[in-house]
RNA sequence: GGACAGGUGGGUGAGUGGUUAAAGCCAACAGACUGUAAAUCUGUCACUCCUUGCGAGUUACGAAGGUUCGAAUCCUUCCCUGUCCA
């Protein structure tokens, strides 16, 4: 196998990440590689909690894939046992247990989404019960007598908690120990992770030490802020865009973030380089706003779809019309007499999750039915086409 | 095992017997303004029923009981968390 001059992938390598430990390390063991032609082996782990990918995870994606461009052998690697533990980084509270047959079924999700960006081929994917599953008591023992308490409680994360008296439970200090352990079961050269990670990835090179393995070099990548522009991108929060939502409701969401946040989407979401991305600052935002949408939409769909979702947003956003494709609901709601009544024909259509709620959108004045505003309880007709808020429904009888 | 403190709505966090479906803040939702952006302003933010009224009813403050005309607030038991002692 023959590589690109080290240089050059170190280049390639260090644009999109936030740390490299250490740089001068990955050098070396890029120029290693280069002489004995063996690829470098590259890890990057993943909890089994979330069943759908979003753009979050993509920034780590795009960098693993980064490395097998450049021949590098990918391994990602599914933390279906430390899922049982549940990752403490960033949680002021112990996760709640998954039960196997999640893992199982999140494992499968992870699998048939990772393709979108990862190449197949030079993939390679583990689950890290091969190893941990066969540790004796014994062996246990042996790994957690090579760290201290003190040490993991240094850790933010967990010194918060215990100065704020919230519980924290043996197991979750395993957790940095058993992903340091995969490291040395890989026999890693590079392990990838979000910033959050540091502690846990840092871990890793501790314990390859420890059984006789060159550490490995530990590369971060920043986290990705959610459409809010606040919080890191999370299912959790609501702020997320999943990389298998629809061409439509993905070209929307991004359309919905702010103009400043656009930017580090742009920096971390594609591959334009930093002066491509300068010189977009200097054009219209929305026009520059709605190419980025094209563009991730693309990426996870294809150039005709971000084509289409991109002319569905023109028309039915910006000039406010009727979506090309309103769902039907039947209308249980009519009565001869009275005629149909709004709040309960809302609810039905599942227009609003209750008839409480589809009161309070009738009262706020967001709905519209066949394109007028509509406040009463009571409408005429039984067939028409209805507007609350954002959603649209056909309602028939 | 002992002593003490605490558990409130999606999140924070008030509330210690009665206009408390539970302040304030954040998030969320809707309306106005716009580039459906952001910012800002306004309103809403448990559920059900209807004759849509500042209507009626049901449920809610860790769990289960109890005291009381009335309990998130008092009592008992249990569960959970933390601090100190052993």
């Amino acid at each position: 196998m023959s590589f690109a001059p080290v240089h050059e992938q170190l280049e390639y390598l260090k644009k999109g990440f936030a740390e490299i430990i250490r740089e001068e390390d990955l050098k070396e063991r890029l120029t290693q590689s280069a002489g004995t032609g063996r690829p470098l082996h590259v890890k990057a782990g993943f909890d089994p909690t979330a069943p759908d990918l979003h753009l979050g995870h993509t920034v780590l994606l795009r960098k693993m894939k980064h490395f097998q461009d450049l021949g590098h052998h990918v391994i990602f690697l599914i933390g279906d046992m430390t899922g049982l533990i549940g990752d403490p980084t960033g949680r002021n509270i112990t996760r709640p247990p998954m039960t196997r047959d999640e893992i199982n079924r999140n494992a499968e999700t992870y699998k048939a989404q990772v393709f979108k960006i990862l190449d197949p081929a030079k993939t390679e994917i583990r689950f890290n019960s091969e190893w941990l599953e066969a540790l004796k008591f014994e062996d246990l023992i042996r790994l957690f007598s090579k760290y201290t308490v003190a040490r993991i409680l240094e850790r933010d994360d967990f010194s918060k908690r215990l100065k704020e008296g919230v519980s924290i439970s043996l197991h979750e200090l395993m957790y940095c120990l058993a992903q340091g352990y995969d490291s040395v079961a890989l026999k890693c050269d590079v392990e990838l992770g979000g910033t959050d990670q540091k502690f846990n990835l840092l871990v890793g090179r501790e314990l390859q030490r420890d059984w006789g393995q060159a550490p490995q070099i530990v590369a971060t990548t920043p986290l990705l802020e959610g459409t809010d522009g606040v919080e890191k991108m999370s299912k959790s929060k609501n702020n997320y865009i999943g990389i298998t939502e629809p061409p439509k409701v993905m070209f929307r969401k991004i359309m919905g973030i702010s103009d400043e946040l656009m930017w580090r989407y742009w920096e971390l979401l594609t591959d334009k380089t930093l002066a491509e991305i300068a010189a977009l600052k200097r054009r219209e935002p929305m026009e520059v706003k709605m190419e980025l949408a094209g563009h991730i939409v693309a990426d996870f769909h294809s150039a005709a779809d971000a084509a289409q979702a991109c002319e569905d947003f023109n028309r039915e956003v910006r000039q406010g019309a009727q979506p090309s494709d309103v769902g039907e609901a039947l209308n249980t709601a009519y009565d001869v007499a009275l005629g149909t009544n709004v709040p309960r024909m809302l609810h039905g259509a599942e227009l609003a999750s209750s008839r409480t709620e589809a009161e309070r959108l009738l009262k706020a004045g967001a709905v519209e039915i066949n394109g007028e505003r509509w406040t009463e309880p009571y409408h005429p007709a039984q067939t028409f086409t209805v507007k609350a808020g954002k959603k649209w429904k056909k309602i028939v009888i």
